[in-house]
DNA sequence: TTAAATTTAATTGTACACAATTAAACATTG
DNA sequence: CAATGTTTAATTGTGTACAATTAAATTTAA
């Protein structure tokens, strides 16, 4: 026998909708917490953790390329950079063949910070805890999301 | 044949960690832009949204209480509900039987907000797209993860 | 080639988010 | 009961996030 075809209430659509969207942004935000005590022995936060990551790949990117790759714009990344300037990781410049654009490069500082950041990850994934099947699952849903949502 | 049984390199974990750990900050934050438009109308935040549907369901909590199903710590919510607070939206006194405790308690605009967010949960879950065996396997993983980390 | 449109960062203002500290109220224990 | 310890919010300080605006440089089009 077949089930009626009911319409779900605003009510448990609610719970759906927080049984998704409230974790998400819980999980997002223990997540910064995880890295905190091995960013916080580098001097580092987790969205210039990220930064660096992109750095320590590209040597220089542009705020423009930043942002694209981080999803930021130039209000959060602008004083972020200019904190890791004063730190000398790195160096903001304009680009002399087109001066709207500020070049973001790795200073030796910074880029000797990657020897000491190079054990987070696996201490990342240790805390995660998961088998490569659920790993690549949430992987791709997240994937999909992103793509839905950006 | 067997494959050698190879210890993946820092990179390689580096590649992996950032496959999971930053579509999960990716993913919360266009979330949380995605509802702004539904939530602007009502001048709404998301962090307060939240609040109120834990208020609508419950009426009245502790400060103590909104922290531990929220994942915030007074440092975050203090503020916040003070500016509900200044709306109009909500009380917040001490409890009389316990001067520690804060209660926040649903004020009539804050109640009658409700019938206005009433139709969010089902505008957001219809930008998700997402088929009901999707949703539930990405609920599943996501509360894993948040019993693993916090 | 100049006028208009676009691109790019910076700035401003508001709102989280959280670590660390403080202070008051309550609970426990000797 | 008094001293000690615990619980609970508030406060302070730093660092994101992001919308909206501004301003300069470049590109496009008339």
């Amino acid at each position: 026998m077949n089930k009626p075809a009911t319409t779900p209430s605003d009510k448990q659509l609610q719970q759906l909708e927080n049984q998704l969207c409230f974790p998400l942004y819980a999980v997002s935000r223990m997540l910064t917490k995880a890295y905190q005590p091995y960013l916080q022995a580098l001097d580092l936060t987790y969205p210039q953790y990220l930064v660096f990551l992109l750095l320590w790949e590209h040597e220089a990117l542009t705020v423009k390329q930043l942002g694209n790759k981080l999803l930021l714009d130039s209000g959060t990344l602008t004083p972020l950079l200019k904190r890791m300037e004063q730190k000398q990781w790195l160096s903001r410049q304009r680009d002399p063949r087109d001066e709207r654009s500020v070049i973001i490069g790795l200073l030796p500082a910074g880029r000797a910070l990657q020897q000491s950041a190079c054990h987070i990850p696996a201490q990342l994934l240790e805390k995660l805890d998961m088998t490569p099947t659920e790993f690549e699952a949430l992987r791709l849903q997240l994937q999909n999301l992103l793509t839905q949502l950006s």
